[in-house]
DNA sequence: GGCAATTAAGTTGTGCACAATCGATCTGGC
DNA sequence: GCCAGATCGATTGTGCACAACTTAATTGCC
């Protein structure tokens, strides 16, 4: 039972360890775009809205991100000229985000960022898939567990 | 090829969303010794080491974690009681850190927290090893790529 | 219609992560 | 023995994450 406690026995450590690792991958490739990771996640989920701008809290249940994360993110990619934040004006308390057009425009010059991370990693695509799958189901049953 | 910038596509999303999620079962769990995730980790290395107290570099090593990170969070660990530091004799670059009594006591008293971690995630155990197994080998094949 | 409860976003404070830099110490080649 | 280069840990600055709190706007109940 106490070798339980060793380090790289517990998923959780691989877990860690796995995700910061998959960042060192993307920060030199989204440098490139003056971006950082949870920055790309936003954008990610406004180039699959489209036409309607999410407000932040929506943004906040996509990602699973606060306001206090979100808030001062949202101003970088603003000062960074991607996003316009707009006070909605059937209800003051929302804020929507939506892309400029460079914004828009980034999602072209983006396309392969996925395929040169996915290649980073040295799995095959089942593999991925599988982990993905794998993954998600962690996520979500801990999020279940969570609500209750 | 759009269809991959969309975010539940993406393991690596699946990847960030699942470290963080596994952090949030830590939390509460921890909070009852007064522990983060990332401090946590490093009692688990001094527990693991026993006797030969590591030093900051060898502690860093083994997370990949950076002094930036690990001097601060030494010192909180320092100032909670369960970690001390201590410049080595031979070479007074080096920065030993061993365990108190209690940093050492407290071994037993978290004996549980790794099965209370593994049954929130509800996986069953051959499922858990696979995944530990799958993650350490993307870790690895990423770290193995950047040395090159 | 009035007001308590709720909701939305922002702010503050703490603690990672990591890049870049610094000062102190050590090492190897000469 | 000396000194250029390396190593070690700490510090500074930026950007998440998240808890706790604040303010403003809205909703529902009566």
């Amino acid at each position: 039972m106490t070798d339980d406690l060793v380090l790289r026995r517990q998923v959780c450590f691989a877990l860690y360890a796995a995700s910061r690792a998959l960042t060192d991958v993307y920060r030199p490739i989204l440098d490139e775009f003056g971006l950082t990771y949870p920055q790309y996640l936003v954008l990610l989920v406004l180039w699959e809205r489209g036409d309607d701008a999410p407000t932040v809290s929506e943004l906040g249940a996509a990602l699973r991100l606060d306001s206090g994360t979100l808030s001062p993110l949202l101003k970088r990619l603003e000062a960074a000229g991607l996003v316009v934040r707009t006070r909605s004006a059937r209800d003051e308390r929302r804020v929507e985000v939506g892309l400029t057009a460079d914004g828009v425009a980034l999602r072209q010059r983006m396309d392969e960022v996925p395929l040169r991370v996915a290649r980073a990693t040295g799995l095959g695509e089942a593999e991925l898939i599988a982990l993905r799958d794998t993954l998600t189901r962690v996520t979500e049953t801990i999020h279940r567990q969570k609500e209750q």
